[in-house]
RNA sequence: UCCGGUGUAGCUCAAUCGGCAGAGCGGGUGGCUGUUAACCACUAGGUUGUAGGUUCGAGUCCUACCACCGGAGCCA
């Protein structure tokens, strides 16, 4: 019996006869030579068919195999300088498992609609596929960080009764007799989870109805979510730190081939350690004003500032006490500056915008009903957020990081689209 | 939602002033023992997004609609 193998552990089988299963993902030839690219979701390797090692019917087989056509190829391992990746597979005897039909994604250029339209197909192309490797990574990464400092998972529901913020648009479903809301994040329920466990966070996906057409924008996105009791913004700000170095340094330890596949500048996330820089949103208003920008002071940035500003600095950058005004109705307030909120984004170096925002929220029951009433929100459906700070309300924080935009920066993808594996967009939700 | 742009072969694109609808890739046939997006020869492939209009004549000009792309706002 032949050892059947994976791509990815073929040098262990240098000269020995095994069978690797796949797909071609390309092929060339040369007469009595054929080349077949063969993927197998681990890696890709050359298989080398002579036609006088293999029967006539299988090289005249081999010979009008269209890409993608998935086989079992058995043959010897070769160490050969002349093949990508340093190895070959001579074969000697072809399995054609299924002979595709005209595979619509060929090794040339296409558009952007036409590879989205074809997103089932097109995650079997060497960048897709490397940019969800990575995206995986981050994903285990995160979890390893909050696991191994005794965070508890705790999930959020995907049906929620009312707006989390009240501000951003939400996707209504038909809930029995009533409606309920797609979850546009799962903070309120980690705040109800931290005075239950301490440490919480939560992974999952949240919607957001917003008509936005941008690069960094998804209507279905996921958020890694964590939340502490008794944090305050400092304490919330080297968490977030933490988490982000860990998870850059994971990426760097066991993604480096992906990267690569990317043609993403490494020594760019080799910078990515700690301590990251930390300046107040005044500090990054005065950078917009030295650089010539117009921008009216107590305004959030936007996607053009937050580029400028992040600019002056080669390290992910945190922004801290926004006008509380720009901000969501849990923020607690600085005591020294009252118009000023206890919060932090983390703008990504190169451009890549927002990808985490938090901050400590407010614990006081008066302060908080009083924001409700501000904010228009319905009391009623608060009742149960509001018991938070009314049986031993204590301070706490947290942040959330938007996954795509993380992997999207990791990745030195210009568009959030690719690094999800089947994105939702205003105008795509298609397949 | 607003601003700008693009729709031509399966894909990526060209077509001068409004005057015969083109190429590369992919497909098919044949050739080649070291290819890396191979190469060479031959070959098939079109309701030019849709509906109107102007004109002797429209891929090209006009109107509306549709689809998509880039950006803004909002946000992660």
């Amino acid at each position: 019996m032949v050892p059947q193998t994976y791509i990815a552990d073929i040098a262990e089988f240098a000269g020995k006869r095994v069978t690797v299963a796949g797909w071609v993902y390309n092929k060339t030839g040369k007469g009595k030579l054929l080349f077949i690219m063969l993927r197998d979701g681990t890696g890709t390797i050359q298989a080398v068919v002579f036609k006088g090692n293999v029967s006539e019917e299988i090289f005249a087989a081999c010979e009008n195999l269209p890409q993608e056509s998935s086989l079992r190829v058995t043959g010897t391992v070769a160490a050969d300088a002349r093949a990508k990746g340093g190895y070959e597979l001579q074969a000697d005897d072809v399995e054609i498992v299924h002979s595709a039909a005209d595979y619509p994604i060929t090794p040339k250029e296409h558009g952007i609609d036409f590879l989205m339209d074809n997103r089932h197909l097109w995650l079997r192309s060497a960048k897709q596929h490397a940019i969800l490797k990575v995206r995986h990574e981050i994903i285990k990464a995160a979890r390893n960080f909050f696991d191994s400092q005794d965070f508890t998972l705790i999930d959020a529901p995907i049906f929620t009764p009312n707006a989390c913020e009240g501000t951003t648009t939400l996707f209504e479903t038909d809930y029995f007799d009533t409606k309920a809301y797609l979850t546009q994040s799962g903070q309120l329920y980690m705040e109800a989870a931290a005075m239950a466990f301490g440490k919480v966070y939560c992974f999952g996906p949240t919607f957001r109805a917003e008509k936005s057409k941008t690069r960094r924008h998804l209507t279905e996105f996921w958020m890694i979510e964590p939340e502490v009791a008794f944090y305050d913004l400092q304490q919330d700000m080297d968490l977030a730190e933490q988490m982000v170095e860990f998870i850059v340094g994971s990426v760097l330890e066991n993604r480096r081939d992906e990267l690569e596949v990317l043609e993403r500048d490494i020594a760019k996330l080799e910078n990515v350690s700690r301590p990251f820089p930390r300046i107040l949103y005044d500090d990054a208003v005065r950078i917009l004003r030295e650089a010539g920008a117009d921008f009216k002071d107590g305004d959030d940035f936007g996607a053009p500032d937050e580029t400028i500003i992040s600019e002056k600095f080669t390290k992910p950058l945190m922004i801290t006490h926004y006008p509380a005004a720009v901000k969501a109705f849990y923020m607690k307030r600085d005591p020294q500056r009252p118009d000023r909120a206890l919060c932090v984004d983390m703008i990504a170096p190169e451009g890549y915008g927002e990808i985490i925002g938090g901050g400590q929220r407010e614990d006081d029951l008066d302060v908080l009903v009083e924001r409700l009433q501000k904010h228009n929100l319905p009391l009623q459906a608060f009742q149960w957020y509001l018991d938070i700070r009314k049986y031993g309300s204590v301070p706490h924080a947290g942040f959330g990081m938007g996954l795509e935009r993380a992997v999207a920066w990791i990745c030195g993808r210009s568009h959030i689209r690719e690094t999800i594996p089947f994105p939702r967009t205003m105008y795509r939700l298609n397949p």
